[in-house]
DNA sequence: TATGAATGCGCAATCGGTTGTGCAACTATT
DNA sequence: AATAGTTGCACAACCGATTGCGCATTCATA
């Protein structure tokens, strides 16, 4: 251990400490000294003494000389539900594995937030800009352009950077059939089926609506208007619509697809408050959390594929993809519904 | 709008553009043009010129001469609980709105990834580190001792830099009292209360199980060395624990003091695989989430007030302690308990 | 014993801001 | 009209790393 410094420790220093120079101990320390033709003796003795002086290097010098920060950068609506929380996790230790960096900032869901955490990212030079559930991507796409940065969006696709992004229409299809199949099996044909929660501007759940009425329509029935609810990312929101629903049809709907834990909180608060039996009513929730499924078993859930979705992101960080506006879509997988494999 | 910079634009570039010097125009940029006594004229033409052409601030030029990066740190060993996101949200939220950046990095509770995690924090300078879970805070406060880095921890006490926690024992002392006021309203005297989850070696879960103790004492009861079963963080490992403590035992526990969600959602899927009532089990967690809450109203729940903690975190970044060993402690909230006001 | 190549390392410029200091040009004072 | 003070700005030296280039040795070859 070193004697505590008041001033940091500089290649400097350990230039004169070492009985050599600067642009040595720099490339000793940055492992380029092999091209830069030190000898192995002196660079272990280099090695060594940066070791027990405890040396760091400066990282924003670095950044600054080498016009490359090691920084990834994220912008995320939330962390509070399984999915966004996983991830920032997977994201980070992905990177953390590459050797880069990353700075994750919540925006929650506001342009303005959005726009101005993504102007602190490209001030601290972020190499990669990835913007999450971004409610106008494209605008930050279009900054990191003049920045001359490349953007990549994630779960809500843009048309100015590529998306990786679930396949929600799909898995809202297989999600919907579930539900169906539940219902058949209990033979109470020509009830209800209430989509509950999500943005109606936003990508995503008009992708999921689209495929909860073709899922129906495959099975010869129609879609009310009615029957679509898309009432915002909030537990009060979907509590506060169901209990507005119920109220107009004068009945629990037999099914939900509750698009998002979120949306999912408010209606098992409102079911438990009007003391219904969560297991009379068939529900699926498009996303997954682990502790909702510990309570209901009997909730089908659609888990977004995270891990692959990451993969992909980094997959177009190495190489970036010629078309720009190219969007792909990862299937999740259907939690909790007996008759899938 | 700019047009598209290739290299990006600095203040020598704005300079020959105002016709005017590099220093004036990061005078006007950085705010102190006043104190240097630029005309308002010419720095308001400098700052129209600024925003016309897209500039930003290189971040790391302005750390490495300023020698402050404006970045505060954390580390924290999760996001996927309603504690840790919301403590990493609520960080961030008051750093940005100090006009802070924030670093949060997670490290699983993994010694070897903390150590990791906080050297690179110290390599990107940041000015603050707050140590968030860790399982070993005073390694971490000795690392940024030695570069000269102020350390704070938070949720998990240290030795070596000032604390910000739970009151854990008081409030496990409020939640066993909880448990125990429900254990005598329904007259089932001389049952067993299981706690279980968290870590032995951990101060907060040490703590519990004291306050544990101490309220079951105050009420004349012994607590058994076999009711406390400290089976770490995992829900896996909660479920097996408990399938085994009922091995044992012959029977359910009557009530049963859960320290943490994680341990929760083990606990309440081994009771769903086994088809036990909820209801039958007084159950109390500390720690909150509100799905949890929604799907189980009679669950007590230990809300740990976050928004305190990270003010008082803030004021020691404002003014340090004189005592670096300092600790304070704060009550969290007792949640769906109908005996508290 | 020259000559050319390889080895080992240091010099100095540079990245983009920040800031102590100095120096004109003006204004106020006597 | 001479002096002192104020206003308005530019110069240049940093911050700590990186990297092109060059120079002195040493080694191999003729």
């Amino acid at each position: 251990m070193s004697i505590e410094q008041s001033r940091k420790l500089t290649i400097y220093d350990l230039a004169r400490l070492a009985k050599s120079s600067p642009s040595t101990v720099s490339a000793v320390l940055n492992g380029t000294w092999q091209r830069r033709r030190i000898s192995r003796k002196l660079a272990q003795r280099i090695l060594d003494l940066a070791e027990r002086e405890g040396y760091s290097t400066n990282m924003q010098a670095r950044a600054l000389r080498r016009d490359r920060s090691g920084i990834l950068g994220m912008i995320l609506p939330l962390y509070d539900n399984r999915y966004f929380s996983s991830i920032a996790q997977v994201f980070e230790a992905e990177a953390r594995r590459r050797g880069a960096f990353t700075i994750v900032s919540c925006t929650n869901r506001d342009p303005a937030q959005e726009r101005e955490a993504a102007r602190m990212m490209l001030a601290y030079r972020v190499e990669h800009l990835i913007c999450t559930g971004a409610t106008n991507p494209d605008v930050i796409a279009e900054m990191c352009g003049g920045a001359g940065i490349a953007s990549l969006n994630l779960d809500l696709p843009g048309t100015a950077a590529p998306s990786v992004i679930s396949a929600n229409r799909e898995g809202a299809r297989r999600l919907t059939d579930a539900l169906l199949d539940r219902l058949e099996e209990k033979q109470t044909d020509g009830e209800r089926v209430l989509f509950i929660g999500g943005r109606a501007e936003d990508h995503n759940t008009r992708e999921r609506i689209e495929g909860f009425r073709q899922a129906r329509e495959g099975r010869g029935l129609t879609t009310e208007a009615t029957d679509i609810v898309p009432c915002d990312y909030a537990a009060e929101k979907a509590q506060a619509a169901l209990e507005a629903y119920v109220g107009r049809e004068g009945r629990l709907p037999a099914a939900m697809f509750v698009n998002s834990t979120i949306s999912l909180e408010g209606i098992v608060r409102w079911l438990r408050l009007g003391d219904h039996d969560m297991n009379d009513i068939i529900m699926g929730c498009f996303d997954w959390d682990p502790l909702a499924a510990a309570f209901h078993p009997r909730l089908i859930m659609m888990r977004q594929d995270v891990p692959t979705m990451i993969a992909r992101l980094f997959d177009w960080i190495d190489t970036p993809p010629e078309d720009p506006t190219i969007r792909l879509e990862v299937m999740p997988e259907i939690i909790g519904d007996p008759t899938a494999t």
